[in-house]
DNA sequence: GATAGAACAGACCAACTAGTTTGTCTATAC
DNA sequence: GTATAGACAAACTAGTTGGTCTGTTCTATC
């Protein structure tokens, strides 16, 4: 930390905040052990956000997003089949997500059952994100359709709320669970429920 | 309140701590709000218990526990063919639960997702409950499974794995979304997925 | 190289929070 | 009736927490 570099200070602040935030909520994140692990003083926090909560949103706009994205919307671009390969996204999900993830379960989830009642501006945002998420699976079911992958009346954006939910649901299962069996069960029965969703005249 | 009642004195702490907890999470319950809502002074909340973490231990066993049970595992005992009744079940939903739960969702899954990774004594209870409620699935649809309403090869614990999972997690994108299509979004595709489940020579 | 504002350091504070202590009242057993 | 232990009331405490304030240092600009 030779010289100043307010943009790395940020960053650092953003950085440890998303860590303890993702390990102890965001109510159970203390400023004070934030500053301590991040190595800085109440002055540069203060100086860089205006209260604990505008760092919750700073933290969720600029860590949990980009991870949402690099975790769950980009892997969808390389998606052809999406029957065939979510199941396949599945399997490669651990080795593509961190060892946190696993002993706290996904982030995003963590800080909307924590937070989406108690403070609005984190309700707005959360809603954006799933939204952004289902979305684009909705794309992904379309686009699909010309294919033939899948049914024409097949009602895409329901099958997107639903694979989101049931792979939040899983994850938080596993949470508490802690058993592998979790996750192949969600594995096995997604791929079962996304064959439902298969023309007639194709083989499964 | 003319006399003393222990029993009644303990009970208004448990339920009181039970809509705190339920409305703000478990670290964000405050002991003395819970007092002051209950009327009651801390000689006797810390008479009863020994401690804030040990009151959350006995609103998950003496009042999250009987909730799971009268809304989750109680109607059960009344499906023949889950492929059948489970949508019907999630359609009276609505009726059966307190309003609350639609602002607040699931208090298991809450408490899940809050404490699981932070106290053990809440991972193990909520383990619990949460196995109960699976193997309950699991033995509704091995029973079906006698009747013909499900397949023989169908992996009852891994079905019933992926329901819980499903139910929790479109109950927390609810608590986000706020949108009716969420929920008829699932109703129909859990629909559509226990028909998977279903012989091949029956009828859907 | 003066200067103005940004980028901090660090002491300080008021409010809060779980938990303690001391004392009092009440029911019950004898 | 009296002893005893359970069932509280209520003041108190030590530690924590988010946030403030003052002052200092760096840095870009002219």
């Amino acid at each position: 930390m030779a010289t100043r570099n307010p943009q790395q200070t940020r960053e650092r602040l953003l950085e440890t905040a998303f860590q303890e935030i993702h390990a102890h909520g965001f109510q159970g994140m203390r400023v004070d052990e934030v500053l301590r692990l991040s190595g800085l003083q109440k002055g540069a926090f203060y100086h860089h956000f205006g209260s604990k909560t505008e760092l919750g949103y700073a933290v969720l706009e600029e860590q949990v997003r980009p991870m949402v994205e690099s975790v769950w919307l980009d892997p969808l671009a390389e998606i052809e089949d999406p029957v065939r390969d979510i199941p396949h996204l599945l399997d490669s999900l651990g080795e593509r997500v961190p060892l946190a993830m696993r002993e706290h379960g996904c982030p995003l989830n963590n800080l909307a059952q924590e937070m989406a009642d108690q403070d609005e501006g984190f309700r707005m945002r959360i809603a954006e994100l799933f939204d952004n998420w289902i979305t684009a699976l909705e794309e992904l079911f379309e686009k699909a359709k010309v294919k033939d992958y899948v049914r024409e009346d097949v009602d895409s954006r329901a099958v997107a709320r639903f694979v989101v939910a049931v792979l939040e649901g899983c994850i938080g299962v596993f949470k508490v669970d802690h058993a592998m069996e979790q996750w192949t069960a969600c594995r096995s029965q997604i791929s079962a429920y996304l064959s439902t969703l298969r023309p007639a005249h194709r083989s499964p």
